[in-house]
DNA sequence: ACGTGATGTAAGAAATATATTACATTGCGG
DNA sequence: CCGCAATGTAATATATTTCTTACATCACGT
């Protein structure tokens, strides 16, 4: 699973959210500050479930908070390149 | 990580895009078969860079593909819980 | 009846995410 | 200056995901 580069603005949510701190947050989701930190850094990406409990730890969507770097498919390529 | 569960469109979402098979979809995202198979089958859930990738196949968005079970958060009990 | 494509199962190896522990740094209130 | 909270790093252990390989079944066309 190499790939696209997926950011995230984890960091600025804490910020916007009432100063939310990391460890709050790692709390809050059910994991450590560690796996907040690395997320944060960007050094993995996380799992989906885990990537759910976020977005709802600031009560938005999974796209509001991370987003995958790719160009989203030329039109040429969609649809699985099965017709045409 | 133990935690809620999610479910999956993928399945459905294969057959209503053109019924596409679980090796096109597997190759259109970069995976194997296999991977594809346990995430319909639902014996783990994907991470979140496979995730982007098979909503991005089927152009929709990822809360089409996955849904978390998790009841969306009491007013209680959200904004981290820091205020009362 | 036979071949083939699509789906499914299983076991073990490999890769990646998460936990645990310990310590360093920075900024701030006193 | 001192203490403390928040952030960051690193090393190692554990858990989970993904790959590889091999084989089974089921439906379909011929």
């Amino acid at each position: 699973m190499a790939g696209e580069e997926l950011t995230n603005r984890v960091k600025q949510l804490r910020f916007e959210n009432d100063r939310m701190t990391q460890q709050q947050l790692a709390e809050q989701v059910g994991v450590t500050r560690q796996t907040i930190i690395t997320i944060e850094a960007n050094r993995y990406s996380p799992s989906l479930k885990l990537a759910f409990r976020i977005a709802r730890a600031f009560a938005v969507s999974i796209d509001d908070v991370f987003q995958s770097s790719l160009p989203s498919a030329d039109p040429a390529t969609e649809k699985h390149g099965k017709n045409k």
